[in-house]
DNA sequence: TAAAGTCAGTGACTTTATCACATTTAATTC
DNA sequence: GAATTAAATGTGATAAAGTCACTGACTTTA
């Protein structure tokens, strides 16, 4: 456990004896199953959590919840930490920020009350959490970005090639449903222009996989 | 100048004697008349901007610039600070963090050098650019928000509702350009909307001026 | 192997965006 | 003050995207 919370926490070396004592003894491990949800609004700050195994995906969806319309916001990966939680923002606000974990996931939480006297006295602790918050709020400008400037089948086109990239493979397990949520769409949206892609000969699909066959078009559309 | 800066900084109280008059000493002023548009890339970080007078728009808008597409992410008023300038995120993305000038504006600017090193040594500035980041994060999550999970005729009701909130009156004097802008569609589109607001009783339009009649069914939309 | 669950496909329709103009109203210049 | 210019608004046609209501096909589980 100490070893993980060094490898994870940048400014690990920067904390006195006393500080990384509290932390190891006061933190605790969580597991999660893959599909479980995790809602912000309820879970209430319980600490700053972080991804010590597996995946999660952070989205908001729509307040009333009738349909279940959700866009990916950003994931987190192993070694990631969940700055929402720690931040404890959009508190006044009602918007439905929430994780999905997307494979079997440990987390590590340091407690709230732990990590707010360490992050009150250590100014390094402070500039980390400034570090993270930044990059995220990066990413949900470059979704918004993403969203009000670009059509679709662009969208669609840069989706699959960043889970080819991520994989490695040209094969990408996944399904339209996934996709749909990860840009903010309808799964009906996802499966027209994917069977437009095929008829064009960029990809080719079957149940649960598509299989990318000509990136650089892909690229330019 | 000094009063200026002791009533907007929250943190000054905390602040030495010495941190004091670097900031007091270094701080310069710049005006920038109304409609002028700063683009964030371009000024490049020149320090912790405060808005002593005026009103500003940050906006993003679409990078290839060809019909001017942009939405509003947060106003800055006086007394305000401009956080995306001070932390200077979005550094990598090219996401084009604009500024427009609504009023005549006077800025304060504390230059990076001196804002920096105090910055890094004052744990109350830091956790002060904390809570302005968190602020105006959560900001663009619920411009996000409304712009996928909202419809067009809910949110330029709600625009007309708070634009009549900070007036006081129920005399709007804006364009349908300028709705156009914060809500991050077209003009045509707010017309229509406008045009149906109209005839359903709910305001009266005349040229550069929406005229609010009836709150409660624009509330209900 | 039957039932239930998940995933994908499709038509009809609505909403929103885009394009290409016409018209109206206010401001400026002569 | 009339003419010109500029800004603001109006409108139709078309395209893109979202919504609704299904059908069918494949997989897992009982």
């Amino acid at each position: 456990m100490r070893e993980l919370l060094k490898k994870t926490l940048n400014f690990w070396e920067y904390l006195s004896e006393y500080e990384k004592n509290q932390i190891v003894s006061q933190t605790f491990k969580v597991h999660y199953e893959s599909k479980s949800i995790i809602n912000h609004g309820s879970q209430d700050c319980k600490g700053l959590i972080i991804i010590s195994k597996g995946r999660a995906r952070i989205f908001i969806n729509a307040e009333n919840g009738s349909n279940g319309g959700e866009i990916t916001l950003y994931r987190l990966l192993e070694g990631d930490v969940c700055i929402l939680s720690a931040a404890c923002m959009m508190k006044s606000l009602d918007i439905n920020v929430s994780m999905e974990i997307e494979e079997d996931t440990e987390f590590l939480i340091i407690p709230k009350g732990v990590f707010l006297e360490i992050s009150n006295k250590n100014i390094v602790v402070k500039n980390y959490l400034l570090e993270e918050i930044s990059e995220k709020f990066s990413s949900v400008m470059w979704v918004l970005n993403q969203y009000i400037f670009t059509n679709m089948a662009h969208r669609l086109a840069n989706a699959l090639l960043e889970h080819r990239a991520l994989s490695g493979i040209d094969e990408i397990n996944i399904t339209h449903e996934t996709l749909a949520k990860d840009l903010g769409t309808a799964r009906e949206v996802v499966t027209r222009l994917l069977k437009q892609f095929q008829k064009d000969g960029l990809v080719e699909l079957s149940r649960g996989n598509i299989k990318i066959i000509d990136v650089s078009r892909l690229l330019s559309i």
